[in-house]
DNA sequence: AATCTATGTGGTAATATTACCACATAGATG
DNA sequence: CATCTATGTGGTAATATTACCACATAGATT
């Protein structure tokens, strides 16, 4: 059994890990495969330690994980539901008309 | 077709909303049914004040919505699918070891 | 071994978030 | 209508986050 706080805590340090612009766009990219930091800083216009930090605290959170190759080092997913989770976020704005900013219904499961 | 960078910005203001323990908790607590503020304030050792600026932001950026009935205000859901969402990041966390803090799969499709 | 390349870390200034206090208000109640 | 109850808002001090610079390091290359 799990502590109650500890699991809150937990949940909260995921979610704060994805609630970055950079970060979830890392964490988007990755998706699909795993990328090295070299490529993953061509993404951006911020300084290469920036992004170096955004990885190094998804990857202590447990978001992302990471694997050294000669010279470079590769980032990928952890928490492999992540795209699947966010799609569901992403339904609920696309679903939207310009008006109303969020709709109710998502997933449609 | 919906501007990316907007689109970006929206899923960080979400998942922003959702990390913090006591909004985290509140979506929590209102995934089975709505309740009001004064109910939603025992739940926490916190300032009434800070409990409903909690609640003002992510009504704000779209999480919750709400209903006046008289003197009191009911919060809901307002995007559904948030407590399945949300399973998945604790099916990560629960299906650790006391060792590992997080595991690679989840949500088991 | 000297150098280069890819990456990481410590420090810090700028900015954002948070929690509380003081105060405001709308609607119920006596 | 005076007052009470439930809720919200502005201001602010404490704290956390972010982005960059300076510097460090491991492994490849010459």
């Amino acid at each position: 059994m799990v502590n109650e706080k500890t699991e809150l805590r937990k949940k909260v340090a995921i979610l704060k890990g994805l609630a970055h612009p950079v970060r979830l766009s890392i964490v988007e990219a990755l998706a699909d495969s795993e990328m090295c930091v070299c490529d993953i800083v061509e993404m951006f216009d911020f300084d290469r330690t920036t992004i170096s930090k955004h990885l190094s605290l998804m990857k202590e959170i447990g978001i992302l994980s990471d694997k050294k190759d000669g010279l470079k080092v590769y980032y990928s997913l952890r928490i492999r539901c992540l795209p699947s989770m966010l799609s569901c976020i992403e339904k609920v704005i696309e679903g939207n008309d310009p008006e109303t900013v969020f709709i109710m219904e998502c997933c449609g499961k």
